[in-house]
DNA sequence: TAGTGGTCTAGACCACCGT
DNA sequence: CGGTGGTCTAGACCACTAT
């Protein structure tokens, strides 16, 4: 993780955070951050590529790279992110209780979500998330216990992404998220502070590792009037 | 729009979509289509990158490029489309129908909204979006007229974004979307076949130029069994 | 060991923007 | 015109995967 366009990227983006490159600035040239890091041209582009891909600034031929304004869509909920970054991001106050952590023998809906065809087991693991003494959010989480051998209520409380990382050295490669309304289930009512809602936002997701390999299957399940998901697109060609 | 990058890009997205390079399938190496194009290796990285961005394929080191499966995400409404081409995309039976078409001095919010400080006019577009005989989706459209001088009932009806980059040469650059679920409005009640209902998925967003400046705020508001939204994303570190 | 993708360089030419 | 970003090249070295 130390090369030197990664580092660059770093240093941009706490400069950006921090308002040394205020909102709608032109960022220095590319040959002046040449100069400064005495790196080529081409490492500066990557660095530039990634903050532009991420919603951060916007290249402008001939002209510059400015800095866009992110206090508009702040949340980040898009991409990939595990609820306690989030959390910590936005100073929360949070409590998560764990409802269920079982290892278990999955129906054939759930293998086929996974591809699983052998008989591997899985991990189930629903998390409720109370945010400002509200419960607001219904985690479930299903690990292939082929990546996952081992699963506490410790790390379930804590952050399994955080665990999967940094202890099993696994490495998140990228994920399908789908969005949709559904109606509440029995579940839902009994588990969360519903309220007269009828409703939920239903986040549904396939996490992949690094080498291509799926491991997870999780759906995410939130008071409709709490729930907000945002997202940055380019036009590609 | 005819770099070397992009239509190798062009080719590589058509063989994926066609089956010649298959779902979970390994693509060739970067040399060979360094030879079969005759291009540099870092013009064919630069395919490559664009490819995996769109979540075409995923690059594994030491191994090679593999095709992702693309039937489990393939609804485009994620990143940047407009409702013509995902009718097409899609095949859908619809019909729009323009509630609203009008040319206006906006209100503070909605000069705010779009930055507007000057006394610049705004056009106002409501169309009902009706597929398989139901009318579905409330779009909310504001453009600003300073770069879309004219509008007709006739422009409304086929794509306004068509018209903005074929006639006007506008080029879009991107957007920020915002997803909530929100209570149905009368608005909602009225103009949509909302049946019992009493929430709507609602999204929120902004669309900049090519060159940065922001020329659009819509609203778009969707029945709720009726919607989904679908989103690849990237661990970035 | 051979093949693959990841990072980095130095230099070239182009297109676009402002003065 | 000088400054900016966009495309492209040829070559280098590295890290990882497979055999």
């Amino acid at each position: 993780m130390n090369s030197k366009y990664l580092s660059l990227y770093g240093d941009i983006v706490s400069k950006i955070e921090e308002g040394t490159f205020p909102t709608n600035s032109k960022l220095p040239s590319e040959s002046s951050f040449m100069e400064e890091y005495d790196i080529s041209r081409d490492t500066v582009r990557k660095s530039l590529q990634l903050l532009e891909q991420n919603g951060y600034i916007h290249k402008i031929k001939g002209k510059g790279s400015f800095v866009l304004d992110f206090s508009k869509f702040n949340f980040p909920v898009a991409g990939l992110i595990s609820y306690k970054e989030m959390v910590e991001k936005l100073n929360l106050h949070s409590k998560t209780i764990i409802h269920k952590l079982e290892l278990e023998t999955p129906d054939s809906n759930m293998a086929k979500l996974l591809d699983l065809t052998d008989d591997g087991k899985v991990w189930r693991v629903f998390r409720i998330r109370q945010i400002n003494g509200k419960k607001i959010i219904l985690d479930k989480d299903y690990f292939k216990s082929e990546f996952v051998s081992n699963l506490t209520k410790e790390i379930c409380e804590d952050s399994i992404y955080g665990y999967i990382e940094k202890e099993l050295g696994l490495q998140i490669g990228f994920s399908n998220k789908e969005i949709t309304v559904e109606p509440c289930s029995e579940e839902d009512k009994q588990l969360l502070d519903i309220e007269d809602f009828d409703m939920v936002a239903v986040v549904k997701s396939t996490v992949h590792l690094i080498d291509g390999s799926l491991f997870q299957y999780s759906e995410s399940r939130h008071r409709p009037d709490k729930f907000k998901f945002t997202d940055f697109a380019r036009r590609t060609w």
